[in-house]
DNA sequence: ACCCAGGAAATTC
DNA sequence: GAATTTCATGGG
């Protein structure tokens, strides 16, 4: 019923944006195109000749479509800045160049975050499936909808015992707890300033610092963030000796991006 | 069988 | 206060 394209998208490669650990709602299929739900819209998403096109069952809004793949924003330009920064953030930069930072719902990216801590990214793919399909709303025969603050914080631990995310189980029920009572309000950490936003969301049991910062960069586009992950943490210490991750500046959440996804394709940089 | 994962809380020093 | 241990689960 839907259909969008987009003309011009460049730099933009699917597998990469939505591939990379910053969304764990997306598929990829057999022709390459990639099928998932944004906001309760099951879609599929194609790219070829600089053409993004996004079909779906459902009527598609143009506008939130742009903002989620963030195609207001001059990636291009930004990657040229960032390539002066450093010889290997330009080699990364060449490398994950097709990135975008989606914006995503920031109560999906604060749950699935809470549950990638000490957790492996096929993994945490998995535990978010049986997220959605055991407490989200059904939206055909293969997809349900992420679950709301609402329904997840009505949960007990026993109940979320289906989704086998082990300890996480009592973080992702405060979390919800604390957003559906508004004690958090998510919306406000989009204009807060970056440390108190941080701070705002380690009330949260089972958010730290990492977490937070990955909330703030793809749940509400604080791109600014440099979620510091294990990862990012051996590259830092291999690859940029003596940097902290302070350094990239504005769009240090793109940097951030471009490393981990050129350290996870090279881990033999790391023996 | 073993090691580790897009960490953070709980405990111990 | 800083360093270490524990937490639940399963992918590789």
């Amino acid at each position: 019923m839907g259909k969008l394209v987009f003309e011009n998208v460049s730099p933009f490669d699917l597998a990469q944006t939505l591939d990379c650990g910053q969304s764990f709602r997306w598929n990829e299929n057999s022709d390459g195109t990639f099928t998932g739900v944004v906001k309760g819209i099951v879609a599929t998403a194609k790219y070829e000749n600089g053409e993004l096109t996004i079909e779906s069952g459902f009527e598609l809004s143009e506008k939130m479509w742009e903002s989620y793949f963030d195609l207001g924003l001059d990636y291009g330009k930004i990657r040229d800045d960032l390539s002066k920064m450093h010889p290997v953030l330009k080699e990364a930069s060449e490398y994950a160049g097709g990135i975008r930072i989606l914006n995503q719902e920031p109560f999906e990216a604060l749950i699935t975050f809470i549950i990638s801590q000490n957790n492996n990214i096929s993994r945490i793919k998995g535990i978010v499936q049986r997220l959605c399909e055991n407490f989200g709303e059904k939206i055909d025969e293969t997809h349900y909808a992420f679950p709301g603050a609402e329904r997840l914080s009505s949960l007990s631990v026993d109940d979320l015992a289906v989704i086998r995310a082990g300890f996480r189980h009592r973080y992702i029920i405060d979390a919800a707890k604390r957003v559906h009572s508004g004690e958090i309000d998510l919306s406000k950490l989009r204009t807060m300033d970056y440390l108190d936003a941080q701070k705002e969301l380690m009330k949260i049991t089972g958010v730290g610092v990492k977490v937070a910062d990955c909330v703030l960069l793809y749940g509400l586009h604080r791109l600014e963030s440099f979620p510091l992950d294990v990862w990012m943490k051996r590259a830092l210490s291999v690859l940029f000796e003596g940097y902290k991750g302070d350094e990239f500046g504005l769009y240090g959440g793109i940097a951030q991006q471009y490393i981990f996804h050129y350290s996870r394709h090279h881990k033999e940089l790391f023996d």
